[in-house]
DNA sequence: AATCCAACGATTTTT
DNA sequence: TCGTTGGATT
């Protein structure tokens, strides 16, 4: 490699366009995207409302910056967050320009901090071939770091110390910076030591985790600035999309890198931020123009997607968060019927009114594909799928376990890792004693214990186990096996090609076998995933192409494109558009969601409503939003409050009914038995004062505006021994802080656990 | 080493 | 109430 630092020899192909003096796609733009689009000097923050056309902006800026002769293609960065906005995009700025964007520099965060760290990992201590490593060996990982040190995982779980480690990483914090940030609690405050832990293991075993894909990066800017300028020079344009989704690390790296020619834009919209809860800044978004000097911010307000009446209710609602940098949709679609808001007797009915409203739809002719039910929680989607298969309504769930994310999947690609690289510890753990070869926990401790003291990896130590007698039967003949297996696909890895190699790897090793031989309902469907990822592997040129898709690209591309009504999550359903949509299940406790509110106050709060705001906003001829007056919750019925935001809906866009039995059906007539659907069988509701009531009580809450220091992870305003004020359990003392829950002695109401935002200085 | 039962706890999810 | 998980059992 003459350039240590080259990414790639594309820019060569693609000399400076021809300045056209006809710039075609500039005049499909209204005045505000275009402006967007024509701004190339210096930074540009671009206020993109739903339904907004911020993709159009994005990629028309992109084509724009290239067929003016600006700059290269090797010379620009655009980061999305997920692979499909990647390929949107990429599909996008195509048919723009007319040509491959194949080699650009345009993916996901983690695509290109993958991408980038490849090439300088031994800043950092790891080897170009690193492993990525997803969810699942994270967790094995800590374990392991968790039983090495003795904690006892019952008390201390290691999904919890993940959580941890991830929102450190989120944050940009290396272990030695994490020291200063509290999370005392865990583990007795043993938290910052078990990360540091982790990450040496990590180096050891030339893997990384996500979060480390960026935060290495930051790492290695630091440890040579030589690399860090070399960037900064290079990318003369960014582009970043959803902005308002970048975490801390993912902040840090695009300023650093935009720092060198100071032409950075990002697009998003800080009203549909809902992705605090794992790791995003809306603060990044609020904090624009001062971190970047002289920045110039250009807000789409023009809505091309929904009603008046949509737009109305959904602005209406969302005006109830405090410090967001405002902007006000508008749109000149005519007509359309108002946002229906309709009380329902309890999850049952709530099913039944959608699929009967569905059904109405169907026979006026709309397709099934042109309507939503989108839900708070993924468990939501049972009522409606079980109504849906009842009346045969075709429809299809978004979300849920993806195709590599299966069991058997991912053990078809441990047996492919362990292959394609022998160091890779946690994957020939996964598979060692897979089908069963009588390799327990007890083989497995010796095989560990060796592999540290001698500070190797498994595959090698297991050689040697072999060889002494300190195994003995079964597993010691199966630990042979593993091994020799391993060495023969080896072997032929690099000339066969990949499908046959998969298929001998599964059958050789029996594990097709197991699943032949398991009785259980989902085996055979365990079987076709296999025969899929088998005829999948067609597309890809080799084995280490294909694992750095797989661990990256964990979506499935796949579009079904039969017509089926769809069920997903409000989460899930960020980005998509839909002519009618059904928002089910707004009940306080369940949207918001009382965990929402318990842990995170105010800004939870906030949150919980902007998800709200990107549910309505979803819809272009038709929504309607359903609550339910009972629950079955836990397998207890509760009885239900419609949620706050029913009532923040403006009168003047939407149409409210209430069916027999459904809340304010009660309110009408106390006592009175609800006509409704199954008298007889009507569920018996337990204690009348649900769970859910006593965020309730609580209405009038402290709404501190969003600060934009809030995520300075300076230690908080609250500190030991200070007097405070809570609405409900009047003035106290606080004891202890731990991230923003306060524990806090209150001369009433003795000592009680509170999240910060519910606490104002007394 | 594999199978069985009790205890737990139960948002949102991409890479 | 139900599904998962980890410990105890054989």
């Amino acid at each position: 490699m003459s350039d240590p630092f080259d990414l790639g020899g594309f820019e060569e192909a693609c000399g400076p366009a021809p300045l056209a003096g006809s710039a075609r796609y500039l005049e499909a733009l209204n005045p505000d995207q275009a402006a967007a689009v024509e701004a190339l000097d210096g930074p540009v923050l671009v206020l993109a409302g739903a339904g907004t056309g911020k993709t159009r902006v994005l990629t028309t800026r992109l084509a724009h910056i290239i067929q003016t002769g600006r700059a290269m293609p090797g010379e620009t960065l655009t980061v999305t967050f997920t692979n499909k906005a990647a390929r949107e995009m990429k599909a996008r700025v195509e048919s723009l320009v007319g040509r491959s964007v194949e080699g650009w520099h345009l993916g996901t965060f983690h695509a290109i901090g993958a991408r980038m760290l490849r090439r300088h990992a031994e800043l950092v201590g790891l080897k170009s071939n690193f492993t990525i490593i997803d969810t699942d060996d994270q967790i094995r990982l800590i374990k392991q770091i968790l039983s090495a040190d003795n904690i006892d995982e019952k008390k201390w779980p290691a999904r919890t110390l993940a959580g941890i480690i991830d929102r450190w990483k989120d944050r940009g914090l290396t272990p030695d910076k994490a020291e200063g940030s509290v999370n005392g609690e865990f583990a007795n405050g043993r938290a910052v030591a078990l990360y540091g832990a982790y990450q040496e293991r990590l180096v050891t075993l030339n893997a990384a985790d996500f979060g480390d894909l960026l935060l290495h990066n930051l790492v290695l800017f630091a440890a040579d600035p030589e690399v860090l300028r070399h960037y900064q020079r290079r990318f003369k344009y960014i582009l970043v999309d959803e902005y308002q989704d970048s975490n801390v690390a993912q902040y840090l790296w695009i300023r650093l890198l935009a720092q060198g020619h100071r032409n950075i834009c990002c697009v998003g919209d800080d009203d549909q931020s809902i992705y605090a809860w794992r790791g995003a800044e809306v603060g990044n978004i609020l904090r624009f123009e001062t971190d970047f000097a002289g920045a110039r911010v250009i807000r789409l307000e023009r809505n091309y997607r929904s009603t008046a009446h949509i737009l109305g209710a959904a602005s209406e609602l969302i005006d109830h968060n405090e410090g967001r940098l405002g902007k006000s949709l508008w749109t000149n679609t005519q007509g359309g019927d108002k946002v229906m808001v309709r009380g329902v007797w309890d999850g049952e009915a709530e099913a039944r009114a959608v699929s009967d409203e569905i059904e109405r739809l169907r026979r006026a002719g709309h397709a099934l594909n042109e309507v939503a039910v989108l839900v708070r929680a993924s468990h939501q989607t049972r009522a409606f799928e079980e109504r849906f298969i009842q009346i045969g309504l075709p429809y299809r769930v978004i979300g849920g376990l993806r195709f590599y994310e299966r069991l058997e999947i991912r053990d078809a690609i441990a047996y492919l890792r362990a292959i394609a690289q022998p160091d890779d510890d946690l994957a020939f753990e996964r598979i060692v004693n897979k089908p069963k070869r009588g390799i327990g926990a007890a083989s497995l401790q010796t095989l560990n214990l060796l592999a540290r003291a001698r500070g190797m990896p498994l595959i090698a130590a297991a050689r040697i186990l072999i060889e002494s007698d300190e195994l003995r039967g079964r597993a010691r003949a199966g630990l042979g096996t593993v091994i020799d297996n391993l060495d023969r696909w080896r072997s032929v890895a690099q000339t066969m090609p990949l499908p046959r190699l998969a298929e001998t790897v599964l059958e050789e090793s029996g594990y097709t076998d197991m699943w032949r031989a398991d009785r259980s309902v989902e085996a055979p469907g365990r079987l076709e995933n296999l025969k899929e990822l088998i005829s999948a592997l067609e597309e890809f040129a080799g084995l280490d192409t294909f694992l750095e898709h797989v661990s990256l690209v964990m979506d499935n591309a796949g579009a079904n494109l039969d017509d089926m009504a769809n069920v997903m999550t409000l989460h899930g359903a960020k980005g998509l558009e839909f002519d009618t949509v059904f928002l089910p299940g707004w009940e306080d406790g369940l949207f918001p969601h009382q965990r929402a509110l318990d842990e995170g106050g105010v800004k939870a709060l906030e949150e919980e409503r902007r998800l709200a705001y990107v549910g309505l906003t979803r819809a272009r001829r038709r929504a309607q939003v359903l609550y339910a007056a009972s629950r079955l919750l836990h397998g207890q019925w509760v009885s239900a409050l419609p949620s706050r935001f029913v009532q923040e809906l403006p009168e003047a866009h939407v149409e409210r009914r209430a069916d027999m039995g459904s809340y304010e059906a009660g309110l009408a007539e106390p006592g009175a038995a609800p006509a409704g659907a199954g008298d007889s069988e009507r569920p018996r509701i337990g204690r009348r004062r649900s769970l859910w009531h006593r965020y309730a009580e609580n209405r009038t809450i402290d709404s501190t505006p969003i600060s934009v220091e809030t995520y300075d992870h300076g230690p908080g305003t609250f500190e030991v021994g200070a007097r405070v004020f809570h609405q409900k359990f009047g003035y106290g003392r606080i004891e202890a802080v731990s991230g923003n829950k306060l524990e806090i002695a209150f001369d009433k109401a003795g000592l009680k656990k509170v999240v910060d935002s519910f606490v104002a200085p007394a």
